[in-house]
DNA sequence: CTATATTCTAATATCAATATACGATATAGA
DNA sequence: TCTATATCGTATATTGATATTAGAATATAG
């Protein structure tokens, strides 16, 4: 149980990056994958999410690339997360019980709900400007390092 | 991305059958799944992780089954889903970075431990019964119905 | 003691997440 | 304008987790 899948975290932190870079400026997917020593065809396969909703836009051909198409500060880490993920963690019921809601509510259904709309409103008033400013130095240095899972 | 797993959500209603029983009182796995429409067996499965834990207790043979070991008032909901799914989600870095932590913190850390940090508080301190007692109708007639994802 | 209801364990199937490989395309430079 | 190459984009493969099934082990009632 973890709650943003692997795709979705590189995908922030190469967002990070472009932030950094500035709106408009293209880097290649093997330069934001290096950091995160992922596979830069996963990480350009999962930057592909963003371009319907707007957020990025690529250029092929060489000196190519991956750029921010909005200014940060108009790009919510809710916009990010649910263009990878989907949003059906802000649907769903605690319980997994289709018939829930507000008319017939299980147990779970206004307690979960406050508490999952706390993560919603924080994901969606929260820029990626904010974000970048607020990356320390581990994502600017060789400090990131992911977790992998263990081979069993 | 969805916060409880199938099972867990299994493993969750029927205890509350278990709870509206009473401690020590033994209900077949089959019965329990019954309402659920879930197969018996991997219900069954589930439980079993509740075993070590102390949360129930089963008796094999006729008129065997699942009881529940401890009254319902002395078990947490954070108690039954940690024994389900593990404690990652409360454990790991929201991006997943491993050298996370309060001496060199990711740029979530504070924001999402304080988030986190409310919900494992709500499942601590809500012990089963409460969760039994506020249990509507859906649970004890047949509105139950879990969502299953469409078959592609 | 035996039949049977039941748990328990282990093998299998399904599905989603991750990774790879290859084809399409745009750009720079000649 | 042409060609070589850097790059994205998509389709396929692999893996791992989750869900399901099947059958062995075991305790209880009678």
């Amino acid at each position: 149980m973890q709650f943003l899948s692997l795709g979705t975290q590189y995908t922030l932190t190469a967002l990070i990056t472009l932030s950094k870079e500035g709106t408009g400026v293209a880097v290649s997917a093997s330069k934001l994958a290096e950091p995160l020593n992922s596979p830069s065809t996963y990480l350009s396969q999962m930057l592909t999410n963003l371009i319907e909703p707007g957020i990025i836009g690529t250029r092929r051909g060489i000196n190519g690339g991956v750029y921010l198409a909005r200014d940060a500060k108009e790009v919510s880490l809710y916009d990010i997360v649910t263009a990878v993920e989907g949003d059906t963690f802000f649907q769903t019921c605690f319980l997994g019980i289709s018939g829930c809601g507000d008319i017939e509510p299980c147990p779970f259904h206004d307690e979960w709900g406050k508490k999952r709309g706390k993560i919603e409103d924080w994901l969606k008033s929260t820029s990626l400007e904010e974000l970048a400013n607020d990356t320390s130095t581990m994502l600017t240095d060789g400090l990131l390092q992911f977790e992998r899972k263990a081979k069993r």
